[in-house]
DNA sequence: GCCAACGTTGGC
DNA sequence: GCCAACGTTGGC
């Protein structure tokens, strides 16, 4: 199974850790002195810290997830932050990122760090609220689920390739916070600087799992009370 | 629904 | 280890 969008959570937060696991088969593959060596590979190791061009560790970051039902493999992949804010305790795990650079990003962030929640795929993408890292990044059990949307059988449980982080509804943003302006400012700042001159939502459109400097953050959180461009 | 951008795969 | 083909993301 590819990589699939964005994520997804299950009904479920901590605790669950563990997962079917095992899900042997096709063992000895992955090791071998053959296979691995490829682009993916390298992003995947290294750059941790978010290393690109160096950038101290971030603290702030913002998380794709589709608002609007869309049926993959015979799945709703719907999952807008009214739907994070519905479960139980408002928490829930963000499963399904099948992407190196966004799951070593999920693999920087820290407990209390905050992040955006972003709308994509949708009629209206943007920014429509807030929520908080909860738990670290650990084994995201549903690579080993032959029945998950985001099964991956290249993942070995001695050798687990994905994560994910526990997140938790903080709050709406006092209004929707449209791509498009974030675009308007984007552009603008291009231009004549600004602090959205390099966001990532804009240099690194596809990536589900971004992260954004402070001033980035700070600027994007003023536009609460400002009025839309 | 289209399609540009771009990450991933796999042949050579 | 290059790079063309392929598949996905996600705005419009």
């Amino acid at each position: 199974m590819p990589p699939k969008r964005t994520t997804r959570a299950g009904v479920k937060s901590s605790k669950e850790s563990k997962g079917p696991e095992g899900s042997p088969k096709d063992d000895a593959v992955q090791k071998g002195p053959g296979k691995r060596k490829r682009a993916a590979d390298k992003s995947e190791e290294q750059k941790s810290p978010s290393d690109t061009s160096s950038s101290p560790s971030y603290s702030h970051w913002l998380m794709k997830s589709e608002p609007e039902s869309r049926i993959e493999d015979g799945v709703d992949v719907k999952f807008g932050i009214e739907d994070l804010k519905a479960l139980p305790n408002q928490t829930s795990c963000w499963d399904g990122v099948r992407n190196y650079q966004a799951r070593n990003f999920m693999r920087d962030m820290k407990e209390g760090h905050q992040a955006f929640f972003y709308h994509s795929n949708c009629k209206e993408p943007g920014i429509a609220g807030l929520m908080k890292i909860v738990k670290e990044a650990y084994v995201d059990h549903t690579q080993f689920d032959k029945k998950d949307v985001h099964y991956d059988p290249s993942s070995k449980s001695e050798n687990p390739k994905w994560s994910m982080v526990d997140v938790k509804y903080e709050r709406m943003t006092e209004r929707f916070i449209p791509l498009a302006e974030l675009k308007k400012y984007h552009l603008q700042h291009k231009s004549k600087g600004g602090p959205l001159r390099n966001m990532a939502l804009f240099t690194r459109a596809r990536l589900s799992v971004q992260p954004l400097t402070t001033e980035e953050f700070d600027f994007v959180l003023s536009l609460e009370d400002a009025d839309p461009i």
